[in-house]
DNA sequence: GAACGGATTTTCT
DNA sequence: GAAAATCCGTTCC
């Protein structure tokens, strides 16, 4: 484990073991990303277990390529991929190297660096009076990299190192700090956006927090215009 | 509140 | 050529 300049970082065995073992022992904890323009952190509220080489829809479902490499690299890591041509979404590499498990961080509430990340979600050119709600900064796999500025740049950093410019660190709920209320309530469900294996409920999310995104069926980009 | 389609790159067929 | 681990604006309840 790491003991940076506030907190510990997670200890590299944290994610070393199954993906459905880490995905919900992430609700809570903390990712921290260091930019010149400051620290911005997010409280996870958010993810989903995606199990390597079984699992038909994990990107390591058919083998390793230049995108997807890190994810057959050792625990502990940051896996952080472009898609739809538009979006960024990060994930934590799990269990042992080769195993190319990981888990999808989905959504989580900005607890620190609020006025760098709406700055960031909000689009050049766009007015949008009054900005992002602050339940909608990082409501969302894509919108959780914007509000952080993760891309591909940040593809393999090591979250454990607590001088990486992204880490993740334990939540303060267990600490106690009191203003935490009840603990949440662990919630599972399927997983989003995907259209193999979505009867595997591998989503996980902190019941009751208002930024957990919004559950949406996967949707063919062409409907059937079956007769 | 829910449903639809467009934007746009990586990857595979 | 087509689909994808998505988001956003528009449209219609």
């Amino acid at each position: 484990m790491g003991r940076g300049g506030r907190g510990l970082t997670l200890p590299r065995e944290f994610f070393a073991r199954s993906a459905l073992e880490v995905a919900p022992a992430l609700l809570g904890c903390v990712l921290e990303r260091e930019t010149a323009e400051g620290l911005v952190a997010v409280r996870i509220t958010e993810v989903e277990a995606y199990m390597g080489a079984s699992d038909p829809a994990s990107h390591a479902y058919r083998g390793r390529t230049a995108r997807n490499g890190v994810m057959f690299g050792p625990p502990g890591h940051a896996y952080v991929y472009f898609t739809y041509g538009m979006h960024f979404c990060v994930n934590m590499v799990c269990l042992t190297p080769g195993s190319a498990s990981a888990v999808l961080l989905r959504a989580g509430e900005v607890i620190a660096g609020e006025e760098i990340a709406r700055v960031r979600r909000r689009p050049a050119g766009r007015i949008a009076m009054g900005g992002v709600s602050a339940r909608d900064l990082a409501r969302g796999p894509g919108r959780l990299c914007q509000a952080m500025a993760i891309d591909r740049t940040l593809d393999g950093a090591d979250v454990c190192d607590p001088s990486s410019a992204l880490r993740m660190r334990a939540g303060e709920g267990a600490a106690g700090d009191g203003a935490a209320a009840a603990p949440a309530e662990v919630r599972t469900g399927p997983r989003v956006g995907i259209r193999e294996a979505s009867d595997w409920p591998w989503r996980f999310w902190l019941a009751g927090e208002p930024t957990v995104s919004v559950y949406r069926a996967h949707a063919p980009r062409r409907p059937a215009k079956q007769v």
